[in-house]
DNA sequence: TTGTACGCGTTATCAC
DNA sequence: GTGATAACGCGTACAA
């Protein structure tokens, strides 16, 4: 900058003025500047202007991990949306453990990130780490793994409306006996969706029979153990809704080795859009969590909190409506399936 | 760290060399600062440290997306490497766009990174937005799609080497009519993996047979085309490799439809160790990219080139080794599987 | 071992 | 519309 400054015989704040687009800049000016700039190959830096600023054009995520499914989309959804928005992103993994989330956290806070989103490790219990991210008036968004309250801003997958939209399907298509293989019910994503799987009994006035609900972590392994415990049942039941693919896949795959066909035997859904949900024979009926739309709801979210720049700022939870995807592992009647598919887009914006 | 100062009767250099554990400060007053540190909870600021020393503790990424098997992994190899090296990560996504890799590296090199590790754009054919990073002699080192050429650093899979492992397994399970379902030969990864199966053939002294080598663009559907026409011929294959998964599991779902038992009539192996591999029925064989231990490897090497600080360097490939993982898909003769699982683990270092 | 003084590159403030 | 100046928070020659 100084170099321009000199070449030009003007100040230097005319030059910060023109590269910065400031309103009082007289377009000749600013145009002769610019040039100049392009010219020696200026590169400003973001460093110094942050500074001075006091806020960088950062923003951090914490994730548990960058692997399977889920997380690297809903990190592509978030690069895609901050660099969108003129913001990168620094990105620390915390592999599930507290106190590696504690210094992540710490990390983003001496690199005067603009904002943190964040999606918890298992290990975090205890929340007091974030006090200090608020004290200081970052602003912080959660997603997936989310602190629970209504103090806090965050955006998940609504999973009880997941867990009811799969029911209600399988009730379309005629099962009356659907079974449940659940996952640990500490887990607010698992108990929502066996909620919402109550919820769709319920309405439809159907009797939870608690032999038809299994617990299991989820494992194809356990849904395979499971599904072999609901086959030996003395009234067996007519439909599977897994609260996770692998599990599902477990679950199929048993039902096939005991002779069974999927779905006229027996139908099945999962949970989560797993890649290979398609490539099953038959291929399987799931959820999508849709984690491109959730990362880009939470860098909106985040970014109006940078915006309101430590104003009141009424924390808001985003529920994002899931969709269901019907395949083969669940059409008995191919006639009901267009009901089902329905209310698939359209963020819901929870009050408070 | 004024406020330290105060407090302590000390000089801000003071504060400054007991908190960086410069050599020059006796331990007990080391002790005090660190302590009252901890006490008003100080948070170095980065930026500003970084702003002074001229380099800053991040590293860049640009990746064409952050999606499917092998990106993510990678990503998540570099940031635990990084991390554990006391560096942290801003990540770019280029979308196969020329023009955004070249945005990217703007920025990266705006926000004063230490350096930079690029996986090339498909659409990069021009290098030339590079040679600002090397002219300001910032290190920067390709990985997985990389600027050819033996002055660059860079890190890839020995594609060519799977291939022949690939092959040699075939062989070694009778196979002696194998096909081969190859990529697009402008990319290197499938030419290399084409020129692997040649190598091995050649070394058992079987021709080349044009017929058996089928050109596709790597997707499931053909797949099943290409498995279609070579079932067709008069004289079919007894084993395909396939330099892709999804490629692979088209062929398998397509031999199977027709009737055959794999592997006793057909033979299969596939290429990436995608998830679904060890899920279909039969499992895949497939070769592992070491998608982690590319991205160790990378910032490993980057490193090396940010400690060496401008000094010089003599450009270096690391070529990774890749790992055959011998599933059901392909074991005709269980006796023959140990012989033919070896050379896993060592990587290589090309000379130059 | 400790302190003084300056500068990294940028921008906000105030005066012109 | 433009310029001079200070300041953001830290590290480092140099002097003590």
């Amino acid at each position: 900058m100084a170099d321009l400054a000199r070449e030009l015989g003007v100040s230097m704040t005319t030059i910060s003025r023109a590269l910065s687009d400031h309103h009082s800049i007289g377009p000749a000016m600013k145009q002769k500047v610019l040039k100049l700039a392009k010219k020696y190959n200026y590169q400003p830096n973001r460093l110094a202007s942050a500074l001075r600023k006091g806020k960088s054009q950062l923003l951090g995520i914490i994730v548990p991990y960058i692997e399977g499914r889920f997380f690297p989309s809903v990190v592509h959804g978030i690069e895609t949306a901050a660099s969108k928005a003129g913001y990168n992103v620094i990105i620390c993994q915390s592999n599930e453990d507290v106190a590696q989330e504690r210094r992540n956290l710490e990390i983003l806070l001496s690199a005067q990130v603009a904002g943190i989103l964040v999606s918890l490790s298992r290990t975090t219990l205890d929340f007091r780490h974030f006090d200090k991210v608020r004290s200081r008036g970052l602003p912080l968004v959660f997603f997936d793994r989310i602190v629970e309250g209504d103090n806090v801003n965050a955006v998940v997958l609504d999973d009880q409306e997941g867990g009811c939209l799969s029911t209600r399907h399988l009730l379309q298509q005629g099962c009356r006996r659907i079974a449940h293989l659940a996952g640990p019910q500490h887990l607010n994503i698992y108990k929502n969706r066996r909620q919402g799987y109550l919820d769709a009994l319920r309405e439809a006035g159907i009797p939870v029979e608690e032999e038809l609900m299994v617990y299991t972590n989820m494992t194809q392994e356990q849904g395979t153990e499971a599904m072999r415990s609901l086959l030996a049942l003395p009234s067996p039941p007519d439909a599977i809704f897994a609260a996770g693919d692998y599990c599902a896949l477990g679950a199929l795959q048993e039902a096939q080795r005991q002779g069974l066909r999927v779905p006229q035997d027996i139908a099945i859904s999962g949970f989560s859009n797993e890649t290979f949900t398609v490539i099953t024979e038959p291929s399987i009926t799931t959820i999508d969590q849709r984690c491109e739309e959730m990362g880009q709801a939470a860098v909106r979210l985040l970014l109006e909190l940078v915006d309101a720049d430590g104003n009141p700022f009424a924390p808001r939870q985003v529920s994002l409506r899931p969709e269901l995807l019907v395949r083969r592992s669940s059409v008995r009647q191919p006639d009901n399936v267009a009901a089902s598919v329905q209310g698939v887009a359209a963020d819901v914006l929870l009050p408070q």
